[in-house]
DNA sequence: TATTTGTATGATGTCTGATAAATTATATAT
DNA sequence: ATATATAATTTATCAGACATCATACAAATA
């Protein structure tokens, strides 16, 4: 049999990847430097463009942090991290109904969640969703952005109480993107709606969180899904409007 | 006060940024070739060092694909693409507990992803379905990886079923962990448990398939609740022994 | 002594120019 | 017209140079 006919891999792969195996390993900790590029080059006896271009893929991976004057270091590897790179992909991803797609997978996901949040829930994380509510209702009526990101923060903060980090770093993105869609869809608001959405929106936040508080797990879910209903027609009537 | 001086990115970082920019508004079109390295020194008036540095950044991000001696393309925004970035940053985890946490997710969200697919199911979906289970019950014993391959597979089928993008995008990394998973934990299995252990999945497997035959939503839902007790059962058991 | 300033060293960032290897386009021969 | 050989284009890799930044330490200043 042949062996090895498959294209051979260029030297940038085959460096990036027995750098990326080492650091997996366990060769070269969190936090700690990697060789310099120098030293990589002799390790590997390639030159140092094709040291560089493989530090360069694993830097946009997300695997090591390239700080100039100093060295590499290897990242930690935060949901906030792999996040950024999903978000990256949402926003590179150009399907036209990614927006209901997204709120439908909120619909699937979220009640859920909510109930899961009102079984865990401390009174420490009620203190933040109550904070939350605070700065909802203090924000402007035109600050809409403002306003998105606190939307988002709530729902944020509802998924990590059920503390499960898998959940919060592959989840995430599907909320922290809602404001960039809020910003897309809403663009030209009809300013006669604006307390009239806000005002609702309140109320659905306040009905999640009171049976939050009362560790209504149905209660919670019931009410989540009925803000996600919402949203989700509110989205619709805006998109065909367009 | 000095107003701040913004600290400069890199040039590499810069083109990175424009280049981006520039497919994200639809300038080069999935599958369109972007200009060659030299014609890019030209536009951005910057060295190749810097271009090409920018170029591989953008290849590990899955943005463009480059072939050598042809150029760069835009790649297809796919949701292979963006998962296998999960998985890395999956294996590139060094939390002890992630596994436990994975199932948890999974108890989590699948038990109505279950329910999802016995409403949205089409007769094309219990074939395949029920195809997976032949394979699984031709599967040698000893097989532990095809098998475990063929469990992530019925249980990603399950989440395509739901017709939901997004959601098969963010969840799919905690099924195809999961043989890795299986990997590390069940080593060395007693072997005597082996026909039991996977006479009780196919079991599982069975009573999920038949609730969602009959497209009967709280069946399935409690069928894959149970199914998930009992795996998340099975990885304590091991992981106590280790 | 404590703070600031200057300086040397080593690291990454960028540039230039060259050669190799893969692909694509062109020309040629049958 | 087809197949093959050749040329042109493009990415891959190398080498070496200088610029820019980070850091540690010595020197100067208060």
């Amino acid at each position: 049999m042949f062996s090895k006919l498959g294209q051979r891999k260029s030297l940038t792969e085959q460096v990036e990847e027995e750098l990326t195996k080492a650091i997996r390993s366990g060769k070269y900790l969190t936090g700690q430097k990697i060789p310099t590029e120098s030293e990589l080059c002799e390790i590997f006896n390639v030159s140092r463009t094709a040291v560089r271009e493989a530090v360069k893929k694993m830097s946009a991976r997300g695997i090591i942090e390239v700080r100039k004057g100093s060295g590499a270091y290897v990242s930690e590897v935060s949901v906030q991290n792999a996040s950024e790179i999903l978000n990256m992909f949402f926003e590179l991803s150009s399907n036209k109904d990614l927006i209901l797609q997204t709120i439908d997978a909120r619909q699937i996901v979220e009640p859920i969640l909510a109930a899961r949040a009102a079984k865990n829930r401390s009174d420490h994380h009620i203190d933040l969703l109550k904070k939350n509510m605070e700065n909802m209702r203090s924000c402007a009526l035109d600050a809409t952005k403002r306003e998105a990101e606190l939307d988002n923060d709530f729902h944020n903060k509802l998924l990590s109480i059920t503390g499960n980090e898998v959940l919060e770093l592959l989840l995430g993105p599907i909320f922290s993107l809602m404001p960039k869609f809020k910003a897309s869809v809403f663009a030209k608001p009809t300013s006669g709606n604006l307390l009239k959405a806000k005002n609702s929106m309140l109320e659905h936040h306040e009905n999640i969180l009171r049976a939050i508080v009362l560790k209504d797990e149905v209660g919670a879910s019931e009410a989540m899904k009925n803000h996600l209903l919402e949203t989700r027609a509110n989205y619709v009537q805006s998109i065909k409007q367009l």
